[in-house]
DNA sequence: CCTATTTACTTGCAAAATGCAAGTTGCGCT
DNA sequence: AGCGCAACTTGCATTTTGCAAGTAAATAGG
């Protein structure tokens, strides 16, 4: 192989968003609204993993400014903030697939559910068009 | 649908490695080894984002605690160090594809190389088979 | 053999980001 | 009006980062 279109030398890199990708709590607030349906502020405080509440509106702003989320009041409760993914926002899914599926499967800390793991790996179109359903419907 | 397999509550969280993923440095760590080739130190600290000496060191270090990098003295050279990644630290190319076709997309400061990221969409498979033997190869 | 250069780090300190606890604001209910 | 809840903001201590400089070991040249 001496073409050489698979890799890149430094006059032709390869950047990435990095402020979406090398944030702890950006991915586990994309995580949480992508595979938990979470929209509101205290569910995303609730998280095992413990955001502090400032870092966690530093986040949904940096977020939304970034165009991953859209932020609404809640019509039917004025003092609810209501947050989604855009589109944009969405697309991330298969970045969130698969990273769980690595994680999955080398890091004993990372418990996805085992039917979960099942499912990603033996029909994972499948999965991505029930989890873009889900998606749609909040 | 109400079946929930696409969706986990709180008490089955889809977890992640935080540590390898929640971190800017190293994601660009993995990239230039993964695409670049890159293998020394100097030639980290030489990337693009500017890297300092000290936080090279020290993601170095994790990334060997980890598993996902073997260093190694180069037996030409024993003044020269040798980073590579391991076997799990390869299976993060699905990842870092994913992130890289996202990045394409919808982010402009990203800038793979537009034949790369046609090849990423039209042939993805063949895309990571050239890679893979591009990562034996160092 | 002695010196200079390269490579891979380490150290010290200032600046920035984070974590924690407490306070403030706006809305809805009674 | 008064209470409660949800969504933030603020202040401050701690941790992490960035930058500049320094050190140690291994080749390279004279």
């Amino acid at each position: 192989m001496n073409d050489d279109s698979s890799r890149c030398r430094s006059n032709c890199p390869i950047n990435f968003a990095l402020e979406t990708f090398g944030d702890k709590w950006t991915l586990l607030i994309i995580r949480d609204m992508m595979f938990k349906g979470k929209r509101r502020y205290g569910e995303f405080l609730a998280s095992a993993e413990g955001i502090s509440t400032n870092i966690l509106a530093s986040r949904l702003q940096r977020l939304e400014a970034s165009g991953l989320i859209v932020s609404s009041k809640d019509p039917a409760n004025r003092g609810v903030a209501l947050y989604q993914l855009s589109p944009k926002g969405k697309d991330l899914l298969p970045v969130m697939l698969a990273i769980t599926s690595w994680s999955g499967r080398y890091d004993a800390l990372s418990s996805a559910p085992a039917a979960f793991l099942e499912e990603l790996e033996s029909d994972r179109e499948g999965l991505t068009r029930k989890i873009r359903a889900a998606m749609e419907q909040t």
